[in-house]
DNA sequence: CATGAATGAGACTTCATTCAT
DNA sequence: TATGAATGAAGTCTCATTCAT
């Protein structure tokens, strides 16, 4: 029975906080994070105004909350795309690469207020949160993992994967959410081929 | 001497928004632009707080004027050194782009401040203000568009120089400001090799 | 016109000051400081809630204020008393004393809320402040000081000064303040005698 | 066993709210009544915040109840004293009174935060309060009562007593706690003479 | 009795903006 | 044009108190 009420008390945290950070998502990719008000988040999420201080220590540590989780996800769904892709059919390092990049490319065409809010709000400190972040299995880490090996795990393969990561997340920034006038299914080809080219030894 | 006294009073508006920009930059730069209040830039620019209003609309009204100002004075100056070299050697089109990435790498590793203000506030509505600028002579523009004719000029081109800028910007800025950790000169080779591999074709 | 203009603003910087002490002396006498809020403050003085922030660092700054204005009045009262006591008939120094203190006793016994205000909010700094008050006038310092010299001016005189202030001020806050069960009119007898008796030598 | 059980809970009782004042007592003298907070006593106590209502109706509940402990030990421990020299030699009222305040003036020059504590936070209702304090045994009672007797007993006897009494309560507050430049040791003979002079008949 | 997560009223404070001078 | 005192809406954050467990 004390289990059950612990597991009940913390399914119960669990739930405010999800309440805030849902509340806080929509609020900040909508009217975003400068304008938005703690008042209409808690008031979004249906609870306390202190309730907000229990889980949070300001409004720019819910932002890192709420960035941290859904980069986590839509992390783990563009790797899980790779493995699925894999399963199918045999692919090399290079295929393993464009179809992660193609993946996360997509989910932002459909999503462009979430890449806006991430790319605003990065700091290298949220960088190390999220590559040791406890929601992100051990599965996971291990896939990253596998991935640099594959890349050949020198250091300059590492600063290929750095330059490539830097490359297309400005360009899909530049693109989607500046709306610079090449529009990123137009450029996708070129930025496919630079990916090749800069990969290619 | 009404000429005179004309010249006088726009030298003195230049003036008060000189004064305006300059204390703004310094505090942008050192303590953000979120922490900057009016009530600062216009002590430290020794001027009433009536008179930010006869100059700016807001606070992020003279950001864009900031950085305006001052991405134009780093690009003219990258510009001026592509210039002086070809002058003293013959330089292919690659050339002039390592020339000039070069330039502004150089420049941001000195001062990382502005390259996280210019970063961190990119608007496209900025980036059209700057194509059209008042303040950059006819000159300048005939260079940019030398630049992009030597490219080839096709569709092609302008999208791998727009690949090209948003990797470099988004390497130094990861580099530089975030600490990402590949210090900028260690990185270099593989950012260069990747501009000429993008350009080669 | 340039002076009147200067006049007529530290005017009415007097008058926002005043309206701010005096609303919130009403209050801190009649709820307690504790329970008075700026609100209740400003709205009462009938200016907006910065204007509070533009003279006052905070409550207990106000507190200060408005204690060190009060207790010089009261106290310039009392001086004035004596002085005109003095010009109607030859007085020594113990009924120069214990006029003086009459005088207060009888100001606090009307005015027990300020005697509460005074003394649940005494500090060394305070004091400090008191005795080098910029509104306290020469005649009024030199007034003290004929006080103290008359007493006899030694060490010990001084001592027995500070029992006197501090018995009297003690008594008086027992009596008025706390109700302590023996009203002030039946032991102001036996106060001035233990007053009489601590400077006669 | 029924009798064990009950004194096992009282114990319990008595020991969370030891626990709460004494908490209490630590965090009021050090930061200060209105610095602490509710948080902060229960935390330091090792009980539940709800407990805290459990025992005492609010924060200055347990004020009353932690000044009410504390002087009434620092009383008792004074009319020990008394009692102790009279034993060893015959002393007089006068020599009774001087060797009890002695005793209160030297306890507080080495506890000054509870002279403080003690003295912003008295009232009447306190006062009644400890004269009638259940844990104040039937012996201190008659000593209280011997002690006023031999006076005289008289209305002007309690009179000069209760005189004597806020007049060391303020001169010890002032020189200690405030630090009003007599430190207590210098003024100690004249505040003695002065007790001696308003106790002589 | 004991707990501590949740509450929410309301305190404090800031600061962009206005406008009379 | 230039000023800066005044404004007050908007905001953050605290903390005493409750109550379901």
């Amino acid at each position: 029975m004390e289990t059950v009420k612990k597991a009940k008390i913390t399914d119960n945290k669990s739930l405010k906080m999800a309440k805030l950070r849902d509340a806080a998502y929509e609020l900040f990719t909508s009217i975003g994070v400068h304008n938005t008000r703690i008042d209409d988040i808690v008031k979004n999420a249906g609870v306390a105004k202190g309730t907000f201080y229990l889980y949070c220590k300001d409004k720019y540590d819910l932002v890192d909350k709420v960035i941290l989780r859904k980069s986590t996800d839509v992390i783990n769904n563009a790797m899980k795309a790779v493995a699925d892709k894999q399963q199918k059919q045999e692919m090399n390092f290079l295929d393993n690469v464009i179809v992660f990049v193609d993946h996360l490319v997509e989910y932002f065409k459909s999503d462009k207020k979430l890449l806006a809010l991430i790319y605003k709000n990065l700091s290298w400190d949220l960088y190390e949160k999220a590559l040791t972040y406890e929601e992100m299995d051990g599965a996971k880490q291990t896939f990253i993992q596998k991935f640099i090996t594959n890349g050949g795990d020198s250091e300059i393969a590492r600063q290929r994967l750095f330059i490539i990561v830097s490359m297309v997340g400005a360009v899909c920034y530049n693109s989607i959410v500046l709306g610079i006038p090449y529009p990123i299914d137009r450029i996708k080809p070129e930025l496919y081929r630079s990916i090749t080219r800069i990969i290619a030894s």
